[in-house]
DNA sequence: CAATAGATTAGAATATTTCTAATCTATTTT
DNA sequence: AAAATAGATTAGAAATATTCTAATCTATTG
């Protein structure tokens, strides 16, 4: 259970104002045990659920965006209708269930290393993720 | 170059009625040389510059839903900000040049077989695809 | 060659995302 | 320490993107 002013301090660490918006985001995708992957429509909805005052979906898109800016959390795109994102930066692969919507983690170690054989001249690897599409049984 | 016939076929075989709308989309997308990957923005952009009729945006979703759905072509989603599809419907990897935003197909040949340790039991594994993204250097 | 049932199109409605004027925050000046 | 200023942030409005459905078209039946 982070308080306030653990998220006042690393939106000031970063050059962000610690605006009340940006706290209760930040509480909301950060106060957790495991990673969190979510939509901004599931982000809107905990929102709204939670708090007093109404925070702008048009905030909550700016908010979204400056942080994957900073570094805070990463984009996923899995299908055209949703787009997620992640509370894990790092690069890592994902199980996406196509029956449930959910996703997954993998972590490097349910994962033989990537080995490409092929290169491009003058382009260099940024990441190299895997999507694992599953869906349950029956 | 193939001929309207080629397309009122393939369409007829899969229960879709061949109208000019369709056939039009079909040319645009399969008579080519090479797998083409295309935003819906990108389609409708070429539709209108060769299309004397226009058709409607409203049409060109239905058709590409429909085409996706019949296995004509697949969805390959990248960033949240441009939905991409791909003529190429085998299970294949990308690399995807984030500075260009070109999409290339890899071949199962330059990647070595992806191996999972991990397994989820009571789940079947639908696909499996790596997407590695690139940048031009300097 | 009607009449009918069902599929398809495309304008209208809705949903999603971005833009920007008004507001708020932090810093500087008096 | 209050007021002025510069710049950041919010959120309603505007713009884009996607879906819905009434009107139209196509294929089949008699
Ligand atoms: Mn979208
Ligand atoms: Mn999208
Ligand atoms: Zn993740
Ligand atoms: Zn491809």
């Amino acid at each position: 259970m982070s308080n306030n002013d653990t998220f006042i301090q690393k939106l000031r660490c970063s050059g962000l104002r610690p605006t009340k918006q940006r706290i209760k985001i930040c509480k909301t995708l950060f106060d957790r045990n495991n990673t969190f992957h979510f939509s901004i429509a599931d982000l809107a909805k905990i929102l709204e659920s939670k708090s007093s005052r109404k925070i702008s979906l048009a905030t909550i898109y700016n908010t979204i965006h400056s942080f994957k800016k900073k570094g805070y959390i990463k984009e996923i795109s899995i299908t055209s209708d949703k787009n997620y994102y992640d509370t894990n930066v790092s690069n890592h692969h994902h199980f996406f269930n196509e029956s449930t919507n959910e996703l997954i983690d993998l972590h490097d170690d349910d994962v033989e290393k990537v080995r490409l054989k092929k290169t491009l001249p003058g382009k260099k690897i940024k990441s190299i993720e895997i999507l694992v599409k599953i869906a349950n049984n029956k």
